[in-house]
DNA sequence: CTTCAATTGTTGAATATTCAATATTTTCCC
DNA sequence: GGGAAAATATTGAATATTCAACAATTGAAG
């Protein structure tokens, strides 16, 4: 059983793609359920990550939710314009800006939070407790791994 | 054990945010090593899927390659020109367009190939032969659960 | 047969992302 | 302390993606 694809092997036997498309789908997914609040699944991520209260820098910010710095910035411009979220400048290093939910953030983070853990109760029942939970527990191990 | 995450569970523990972090680091290594060509990742897929031989309408290979059709349209445009592919009119249904390597397009993708398996070899390496099947069979599988 | 709806692919405008350059502040080192 | 290098965030131009409209062809219904 050869574990690497050989080099005429199809495209669906490569880890990259298998995940590229798993990922396209389950997003999509959630996408489709987040759009009920006209909310883009970045931002999503951006209301969850901020909603532990603490100011979080943009570089913080931008890694922990998986956007570049720049694409973050003009993200942020726009929901600091939808009030959702608000700019500080930290104290302690004046180069760094901190990142606050305004309290419609917060509330609006709970209906999406709502929503996203309904679509992954709908993923457990379709595809399994069991390998739900064991994915998670490779995926993990893959990230962890691939530094 | 509770299997889908609470409403106030950090984001790191939705399948959603893990499938989205193992594909950004996976694919940026791929991305790193496919630069060497000068070439994004879809080429690459698309090569791929085309290697076959067989001619591939455009609605097929954007469905194949992970890709909306319209941007497949402008990437297959850019990939015309430099000579990598060609389009042929469907005579059974002149709607469709058939898409085909060149022998410039096999070549490039022989290269690549090997470029990609030697990523792969690397993650086996690291992350393990046991776990890379298996989190690849459950990838599959969920992609399968998903329709 | 003919008309109307559905399928397929492309285009252009609007939007979003990225890359390189910039400004600001801090850190380091002599 | 003073000046060079590093870190942080933003900006603007270049690039890429997406959405909606379109053109062409086929299928289907009457």
């Amino acid at each position: 059983m050869a574990k690497p694809p050989k080099e005429n092997s199809p495209i669906t036997e490569h880890l990259t793609y298998l995940l590229a498309q798993a990922n396209r789908e389950i997003n999509r997914q959630l996408e489709t359920r987040l759009a009920k609040e006209g909310v883009p699944v970045e931002q999503w991520r951006i209301l969850k990550v901020l909603s532990d209260g603490n100011g979080h820098s943009m570089g913080e910010l931008a890694d922990a939710v998986l956007l570049n710095h720049p694409t973050l910035t003009k993200m942020i411009d726009r929901m600091v314009s939808d009030a959702l979220v608000y700019r500080v400048q930290d104290p302690k290093d004046r180069r760094k800006v901190l990142m606050f939910v305004s309290d419609r953030g917060k509330a609006l983070c709970r209906r999406l939070n709502s929503l996203a853990v309904s679509q992954e109760e709908h993923i457990v029942e379709s595809y399994g407790d069991k390998s739900t939970t064991e994915l998670k527990r490779l995926l993990e191990s893959l990230i962890g791994s691939a530094n």
